[in-house]
DNA sequence: CGTTAACCGAGACGGTACGTCCTGTCTTTAG
DNA sequence: CTAAAGACAGGACGTACCGTCTCGGTTAACG
């Protein structure tokens, strides 16, 4: 929920040494946004965010292992805006998902952002576990607590007996994430549309559609 | 449908002075493939390329701008492989195109260049256009022939008058390529789970599904 | 004659506070010497003669003001080892104060300190006030106890009227000791050449040969 | 007697390749100079270098190994001015050569750089090796036009059998050698007093006393 | 059959960023 | 007040690529 650089040493109290800066990290994750506004992932570089956050690089190494790392933590924060307020029907809660995501994405850190640092973890384990819990299940998040309003409201049929306490065995839930976040992503990044009202209504048709037909048995 | 370096020169046959060497060309791009299995995208550099092809850098600026368009055409000519071969049943080519495509996002080479050149794209418009043409139009391909195929079985409603020469007004053909490549994408490559059959079968039901919900108007 | 760290706290004991720890002095000036053997002077930092010697980099700057006064201090010492046992003769003694001057330059952190903080000290007054005082006149020394001898030998003049405490004014100590020191350095670390019993005899043979022709008037 | 930065390709003139600028060798050698007055050896960066000569740091270090290479190869070009004009007798040319030499040594760029160079060349065997060439045989070159001078005017015995081409099988040269050139060095950078008039006078006449009593046996 | 113009390899060039190291200061807890 | 520990701003290090340039030397089509 709240955004820690999750570096390696303890940070307990009563531990010998000057401690590490609070007010630091906050610069320099907020000098990382805005240098990704500003020039983008790929000319975005370590030595200008230290210097926009009045820094000095050793500081950014002792808590980053690099680029990657710091920007996933960067634009992590901006996924813990997403909610998912109670539309009133399954329908409205996917569009309002759906437009959610898609205005994030429209943010620029997070445009520029984003891709590459999934591209360069197809090659870095420790980089794609890094990005799972920070951002992915973020939003995975919301697909869960959707499920979970509908059957309340009866939209849905209720949980199999065993899985109260969250996911379903049956991977449908990471089937309707996949759909949704690749749906959207696509449409933005790859294809570059607009993902407007009209278009989340078509997709959310889909969907729901596609829903019925593939959970009920 | 063939990979051509799209550099300025007009490459005349009755230009003066010594031609450009196509051996150089296929070279380069076996070189740029090569590297990209082996250091990935971030750590491929155009010094490492030339040497790779026993090419002087300058050949390599002469035809390509930059790393992000050389990688673009090293990886298109992937995309030329992809085909759909008549499974039958509409059900049948579309668990067929989604294991091509994941199979394709196996190939290392692939994996690491394909986010990367989307990530860029999102500041660098030409370079959008070139991925556009070079192979988002190759995958969408499919997608269009799948429809038409179906429609010719009967499976879906023929089209429209006045849209036989390719897409639909209503921007279907968008959204069920957004959602399949998607979908594909993100499962693979964000949350690294296997496109294995099971994953494919259910996919397609939830698509095919959804179409029937979305398209009857 | 002895070493110390000639910091600016008066040191009374009845001082307020936790003492500076002796041990800790003598720690990081061994430690500082094992340094310059193991790395010479460049290679040596404050950082590792802090750890070498188990001690706090700050207790290093409360005691020293940087590199250059440390290793001073640090083979100053190695000067009060410096004596001039009387071998009978003005020639031999000379002898001996070459051969002695030349054995403690081919101890490797004399060899690599001394020029280097003499480099220094051509830019920095202080340091070479320090260097004067610590090092330099603890050799200057041995030459003038061995003109007193000399002059009790009655192998030199006895010295002028006014002059018992110890200098001569006309700077034939200076020259003496200029080119003694100057000559033995010279051969040792620019030439290169052992300063071995042939080419002490011959040096020595040279300078008191000069000294019949350049004092007598 | 010319200055080359002597760096290891054969910069023959039928090779491959943009040839080396030579105005970027006088820029950086210059530029080395001037910051070596400005700055002194300690403080004197490569990155300032290349930056005061309008030069990437990348061509300093095609060219020089470090900065100790450098500086040597700034500073010799100071020791091809030395000249050894006649004044008729052997006592006036070592005066000539003591005040030439030391003259040489106030200049603030040689003063900071050459201890500092022997310095660091009691760890570099090939950086003792380049100041020998560089530096040292250019001021023993002195010594040998002098003895050979003064063995011409008749001030010395004519060389012996078999050494008409140069140097003494007795090393005489190379132990007046040390004797000047220490006594200079000394007198200068750390006792720190003037070379004048009068002290070269008192050091010719020391030298050449002595140089009766050692040589003619 | 020689011009000629564009090609090719090689590699130096001015830059920028890297990630590491060291400096000298500051801030913490402990004695 | 000192000590150990360690974070801090700053800056140099030496390396790697970038994209451009300048060389000597091909290699075709044109005249």
């Amino acid at each position: 929920m709240c955004s820690r650089p999750a570096a390696t040493p303890p940070t307990g109290p009563g531990r010998p040494g000057r401690p590490r800066s609070a007010a630091a990290d906050t610069a320099i994750l907020e000098a990382t946004r805005a240098a990704l506004v500003e020039l983008g992932w790929s000319k975005l570089s370590m030595s200008d965010v230290a210097t926009r956050a009045g820094v000095a690089k050793t500081t950014l190494y002792r808590r980053w292992a690099g680029k990657n790392e710091l920007v996933v933590d960067a634009v992590a924060v901006l996924f813990d805006e997403l909610e998912l307020p109670d539309r009133g029907s399954l329908a409205a809660d996917v569009e309002g998902v759906v437009r959610q995501f898609a205005a994030l994405l429209e943010r620029p850190e997070a445009k520029t952002a984003l891709m590459a640092v999934v591209a360069e973890s197809t090659r870095d384990e420790p980089l794609r576990e890094r990005i799972r819990t920070s951002i992915v299940e973020r939003q995975k998040r919301l697909v869960l607590q959707g499920r979970a309003r509908a059957q309340a409201r009866g939209e849905l049929p209720p949980p199999a007996e065993g899985q109260e306490g969250g996911g379903t065995a049956d991977g449908t839930d990471d089937l309707i994430f996949d759909v949704i976040a690749g749906a959207v992503v696509h449409r933005a990044l790859v294809s570059g549309e607009p993902v407007d009202r009209e278009w989340a209504r078509r997709f959310t048709a889909l969907l729901l559609g596609g829903l019925a037909a593939v959970s009920p048995d």
